[in-house]
DNA sequence: ACGTTTGTGGTACGACCGCATCATAAACCG
DNA sequence: CGGTTTATGATGCGGTCGTACCACAAACGT
């Protein structure tokens, strides 16, 4: 063989422009072709490292869902011991608030129809869909006195404001706000 | 000419292809060869009614938004006099409540990405993005000392709840449910 | 040292793509 | 009634698609 590789730094190199890819022009742009160039190998490379088309979709989707995961534990983990501190950070990872987060937004949009009639697809993300509402629900337990309501009215929100800031009908900043004026209100200040 | 033809009727069988193909598979199904056959028209007759395949794009979405605007305004204006149900109607226009709502609702998310790349297609939905969101500001001026904010939570949540319902992360009574709740809180019963 | 595995490139095949061209039949206009 | 317009079908062209196949060089195992 040629020089021993790093197999998963080449799975990320080609999933990145699958990303990429997807999230300028949707799934439809995520050709074979396209991803090779993009990531600058060969065709033969994207096949050997994911086989058809279907596995690269999944696997692309696979990381970078992993990569979210991390980054919201990371980021939740960094806040202070405030309860509402918490429950503010979990809320933000929704919202596009860096180019990362707006990526990866995008690319979950690309795929959303998919996840809808491709139950493999769906799987590999529906490990946290509720995950995160359970834990602002924790969360918010000795504050309020229906905290899976408000828990989930609140995640459900942070979904619908991303979308209007990706959409660019809403600003980062307004989207911040909105929220922070439901959480005084939820933790009574 | 072979028997004068209801023009729009055409686009609109057509259209409906486009939504049935989009709502299925995504744009990446939209192909004038696909369309045709689910339409049940030669791929001639796509071309003649709609032009180029971006222009079959905005076509059918062009119409589909226009269906949309119509029929929420059926449905909120059917309701009685209280400012309560008519809020209540307005949201629950947001949620896949019924076959015809899903289906426009996961149009829209087949067009997602591409709005964000082309303002063209954006321009074609963009008139009531904030006027759902203006006409309940409106409609809670007299119950709460924020309506602008409360208002915008409303709808995000909505929105949000739409997604949720779409991938089966949340059954439709239930998101009735938690906006029935907030408007328990906006309303202060 | 040598065969086997691993990583990579090139490429060919059949299907499908968007789009344009040619053909034509029926209804309207004068 | 003859010509123009309208609505439709059939088909072909150049390109791209996903995928499979072939080749090969470099490192590994023995």
């Amino acid at each position: 063989m040629p020089r021993q590789v790093d197999h998963a730094r080449r799975r990320r190199q080609i999933a990145e422009a699958v990303w990429r890819l997807a999230g300028r022009g949707g799934l439809e742009e995520v050709t074979l072709r396209q991803v090779a160039a993009e990531a600058d190998v060969s065709v033969r490379l994207v096949q050997y490292y994911f086989g058809t088309r279907d596995d690269l979709l999944l696997g692309a989707l696979e990381i970078i869902n992993a990569d979210a995961g991390e980054r919201a534990r990371e980021r939740v983990e960094a806040q202070g011991p405030g309860l509402r501190e918490i429950v503010r950070a979990v809320l933000l990872e929704l919202l596009p608030l860096d180019e990362e987060r707006r990526a990866r937004h995008v690319v979950y949009a690309a795929y959303f129809v998919r996840f809808l009639a491709d139950a493999g697809l769906r799987a590999a993300i529906q490990d946290d869909p509720d995950a995160l509402e359970t834990m602002v629900a924790a969360l918010l337990a000795d504050v309020t006195e229906s905290p899976g309501d408000e828990a989930a009215f609140l995640v459900a929100a942070a979904g619908g404001l991303q979308g209007q800031i990706l959409l660019g009908h809403r600003t980062e900043a307004d989207a911040v706000r909105l929220i922070d004026r439901q959480l005084d209100r939820v933790f009574r200040v």
